[in-house]
RNA sequence: GGCCUCGUAGCUCAGGGGAUAGAGCAGCAGCCUUCUAAGCUGUUGGUCGGAGGUUCGAAUCCUCCCGAGGUCACCA
């Protein structure tokens, strides 16, 4: 139950019978959500304003129109008229009530809506290059396209996670020379890394076990031969690196699409190019050298263009290179036509901040491929800044060698990596501070969240010991009387659980997943305060040694706040643990 | 020079058309024979980078400027 989506609704059925003229446009600006202050009310409601325009009307008008309607609602304890026009509500009791009951009854299910309408997206994100191990720099993408997968899942899209696989290019020409040359070290050859190759130690066992597979056989190959059989091997063994590296956060994904299956003699490059001639999307041109500073080998030629600018792009972009192999966007317009036609009008794609000039290109590129059906968003992870107590960490150790994902998260922990990465905006840059992240402390936010899921077991486990005969099952809380809820701390603390809805959706439509991560914290706050006003106030503990009843409904108020805790923690994929150590 | 993102309390950051702009930390003042004090309460602190504009209303949207970071044919 989403006690704000409610009132939406009544709010647009009363002004649809005060003023049968009015339009949906104008219904649909209305928002019902909590006030700023909580001295205005529970709900708040900017209805009559948006409306009285298009109507003619005096908003203060209108709104006391509203505010007679609202007196007749059953749910309603006081409307006021406030400020330029503001209907401020004050609801009873028993329907706050009603949403821990209906926390109860929905259990995991409680926060997930169907605004998606089962709608198809496909999100991508990590798509790393396959060229060694994840580094810190990958692990915010990560784990922020993970998240938003699922609190689109959550919200009723069908979404699908994709990895696009960067395995065609000179780079990966380059990963399976780097290998062969580990191959020969492995045959007995002492080598020497040229600059320019890849010189990680994580390249010593697939040259290994090319010796393994092949023994020195690899030698006596054509070249060609040999490599194509290296970079094959090295590929898979890559792959097989990222899929442990992200298994270490707990990321998965369904489609790893590989950038090598669109090329070759009429794959869907080929056929994409041919697509967009007949579209007349491509031409034969000349492009201007960028403004204030022209590259030193700036060769002005005629290339192959699409034309981007007439989907929004700053400058048409070359599809072919002067060697007469397809641009990295071409093979990206293929890609991205492919995701169109096997059916995704919504796409997502999570890129690091050195991308965003990739942008425009990506979205032209959707416009045109699918006639501007479907569209994209593009979600640019900024850069995190590594500190040990405050002082900015090195990003690379050895040689060219970055500091991994998996030292960071063997050194502070999925959980914290997780949490910490997405307590913050993704478009911002930020601080990402090893010696706070271990901290358990109320500076840690991973850890007081946690911590207050913890303490709802922490009170189960004091009523077993004090109320030893009292069923706290679900279906006997489930008859708890909840009217004794009724101080001012246990309708605040109902009252936080009664966001949890409209936070998810607002999440999900705005494609950032940091607001759950920030309700979460609030939602611990308003619990822990809780907690310690029962050191004040014995009536304010949730177990009453001498009142079972009150006990009883304390205990179904507690059970609605860890499964809050749950559901938000299981979205951002993170654990949610019964007790500290 | 173009483009993208950011600029909010001493620090780290929320809020991204709505009412008197919030939180944590730091600072100050309190709370442990207690359901884990691994916590809680109160309090100090702001020309929302600057200037215009849009409107009933702007930290939020638009324009320009300043500052920080990123990026800039053919790499991926």
């Amino acid at each position: 139950m989403n006690v704000f989506a409610l009132f939406a609704t009544r709010v647009a059925d009363a002004l649809k019978g005060l003023y049968p003229s009015i339009t949906e446009e104008a219904l649909s600006r209305i928002v019902v959500e909590p006030p700023r202050d909580a001295a205005h009310g529970d709900l708040s409601s900017n209805a009559a304003m948006v409306v009285a325009k298009p109507l003619g009307k005096n908003p203060r008008d209108v709104a006391s129109a509203l505010a007679d309607h609202f007196k007749a609602d059953k749910d309603v304890a006081s409307v006021e008229v406030a400020g330029p026009g503001f209907l401020n509500f004050r609801l009873e009791t028993p329907i706050w009530h009603d949403v821990l009951k209906s926390v109860a009854a929905q259990g995991a299910e409680f926060g997930k809506s169907n605004v998606g309408k089962g709608e198809r997206v496909n999100v991508e994100y990590v798509s790393a290059n396959p060229t060694g191990p994840m580094h810190v720099g990958h692990t915010r993408g990560a784990v922020f396209g993970d998240a938003l997968a699922s609190l689109m899942a959550y919200s009723g899209y069908d979404v699908t996670r994709e990895y696009y696989i960067n395995d065609a290019g000179s780079q990966i020409d380059t990963l399976a020379r780097s290998t062969m040359l580990r191959y020969r070290e492995a045959l007995g050859e002492t080598i020497e890394i040229p600059s320019g190759f890849y010189p990680g130690d994580y390249l010593v066992p697939v040259g290994q076990a090319l010796k393994a597979e092949f023994g020195s056989t690899l030698l006596d190959k054509p070249e060609a031969e040999a490599l194509a059989l290296a970079k094959d091997r090295v590929l898979a063994a890559m792959m097989d690196l990222i899929r442990a590296d992200l298994a270490k956060l707990n990321i998965h994904h369904d489609v790893f699409f590989s950038e090598r299956q669109l090329h070759g003699q009429g794959g869907e490059v080929d056929t994409t190019l041919d697509w967009l001639r007949s579209q007349d999307m491509v031409y034969q041109g000349r492009l201007e050298p960028p403004k204030g500073k022209t590259p030193e080998d700036w060769e002005d030629r005629e290339q192959t263009l699409f034309r981007a600018t007439n989907y929004g792009d700053d400058v048409d972009r070359p599809l072919v290179k002067s060697n007469g192999a397809y641009t990295y966007f071409a093979a990206d317009i293929a890609y991205h036509r492919n995701k169109y036609l096997r059916g995704f009008k919504h796409m997502v794609n999570v890129l690091g901040a050195d991308h965003s000039g990739y942008v425009k290109r990506l979205q032209a590129a959707v416009k045109a491929v699918s006639h501007g059906e479907a569209d994209i968003d593009v979600r640019i992870c900024q850069l995190v800044r590594l500190l040990k107590n405050g002082e900015p960490f090195k990003m690379s150790k050895r040689s060219g060698d970055l500091v991994q994902l998996s030292d960071v998260v063997e050194e502070v922990g999925s959980d914290a990596t997780r949490f910490m990465l997405l307590y913050r905006r993704n478009d911002a840059a930020m601080d990402f501070d090893f010696a706070v992240v271990k901290e358990q402390t109320r500076d840690n936010p991973v850890f007081y969240v946690q911590y207050a899921h913890a303490r709802t077991y922490s009170v189960f486990r004091k009523v077993a010991d004090e109320l030893p005969d009292l069923d706290v099952t679900p279906a006997a809380l489930a008859k708890a009387d909840l009217s004794l809820l009724s101080s001012e701390a246990d309708l605040e603390l109902i009252k936080a659980l009664a966001q949890w809805p409209r936070i998810v959706a607002s999440a999900a439509d705005a494609h950032e997943p940091h607001r759950v991560a920030f309700y979460l914290y609030e939602l611990a706050s308003a619990f822990h305060g809780f907690w310690a006003k029962g050191n004040q106030d014995v009536a304010l503990r949730f177990v009453n040694a001498d009142d079972s009843k009150l006990t009883a409904a304390r205990l179904a108020l507690v059970a609605a706040v860890r499964q809050v805790l749950v559901n938000g923690l299981n979205l951002l994929g993170v654990s949610a643990p019964e007790e500290l150590s």
